[in-house]
DNA sequence: AAAATAAATTAGATTACCCTAATTTTACTT
DNA sequence: AAGTAAAATTAGGGTAATCTAATTTATTTT
């Protein structure tokens, strides 16, 4: 139906529209994309003509509904067949997110749901990130970064905002796995360095860049 | 690595060679892939630049030995994700063709030895076709056509050679199914109709179109 | 508000894959 | 062996997605 390019453009206006406000800048789209900024106008004027999004030269663009439905369907997508590459072949959380980034885009919403199903019908990917609804409904997070907690609060882990095997691997080798109960026991006034209590047992250090990159449900 | 193109190309020629005969035709590609046939000499030249087949003018195709490997290891991709659909996601046999299609350009030597140690390595797809091993080795089969058998003779039913819906769904009416064990209680002189038992049970009556499109082990 | 800087667009090419029409090569008949 | 039919190739184009270089539009600074 929409060619993998201009799914991988749909997804990347729908995580810049979340993270940075409704109208995406073309330069910001090229940076994502890993594309030069003609290469970018190009193709808006060839999605505008699908109606996939609207665009205004030199105004920025933004998803339609029907741009936004895609996009959805494509997280949707991305994220069981990670559920899938983990709990079933026995990937780690740090390998399967180029596979499910070619994975997302063999999409009919039959096998979407078969697999979903068959999965369990899970509610979040390997890295703690909600999965849509059959519906295209995400549902909206109360977590908040651990850097934001006083000193004596708590909360559940529950995910990431740095997605890469570097930092995964930091996680894994430290010991802190989603589920895990994080207490901040005290906060460097120095440089930030968090000292935390997982589970209730343990005392870790960590940099406040790694506190910074960590969700909780307090 | 290869473009989706090249490698359905690789795979239609594989094919080709192991029902035609080493030389592939430029008429008979252009066939099977649905383009015209300038479509198909262009192809041929760049994927003899990337030395995945031999080509010389007007005198027809073969694979390379690398050609062969890869197109072997999209086999066996495309069959391991089917028999994926058709255990895992409850597919039917007739329906996880086009799918497997696209499944099949996913592909990393990883992956797919992880699908198939999931899958509990099997040895055949849902329509009996053999899996090629993890070094591109096919077993050599040896099931014949049922059309072949005479009277009195039996086998248990192992393949098909027409892997259309409709020939797959009038098999399921007909309640013949793969393992199936087949005796030919009679064969019509007139117009070769075939009278069958199906595992010692009830008799069916099939065309000769049907007998000559099942394959049996003796 | 004018000048300077940054962002975005147009212009003109390139590559992979496909097309139609015209031509050449091969194969088949007589 | 010549003539015809069939198969394959060349020639010339098209589209999607990319690029660099040049130009225009928007934003920021003075």
């Amino acid at each position: 139906m929409h060619s993998f390019t201009e799914e991988n453009y749909l997804k990347a206006i729908y995580k810049l529209q979340e993270t940075n406000g409704e109208v995406v800048a073309t330069s910001a789209l090229a940076q994502v994309m890993e594309v030069h900024a003609p290469s970018v106008t190009d193709m808006l004027k060839r999605m505008a003509g699908k109606k996939l999004v609207t665009y205004q030269k030199s105004k920025g663009v933004k998803l339609t509904e029907r741009g936004r439905q895609v996009a959805v369907g494509i997280i949707r997508n991305h994220r069981l067949w990670e559920v899938f590459l983990v709990d079933k072949l026995g990937y780690k959380w740090d390998e399967v997110h180029d596979l499910a980034e070619q994975l997302e885009h063999i999409h009919t919403e039959d096998l979407t749901n078969k697999l979903d199903k068959f999965l369990g019908f899970p509610k979040a990917d390997p890295h703690g990130d909600p999965i849509p609804d059959a519906n295209g409904v995400l549902p909206k997070s109360k977590a908040v970064l651990l850097s934001t907690l006083k000193v004596g609060e708590e909360g559940t882990f529950t995910g990431v905002t740095d997605h890469t095997p570097a930092f995964l691997n930091y996680l894994d080798k430290a010991g802190i796995s989603l589920g895990n109960n994080i207490k901040v026991k005290a906060i460097e006034e120095f440089d930030q360095t968090y000292t935390i209590q997982l589970n209730d047992e343990k005392d870790t250090v960590i940099s406040h860049k790694v506190a910074n990159s960590l969700l909780v449900n307090k």
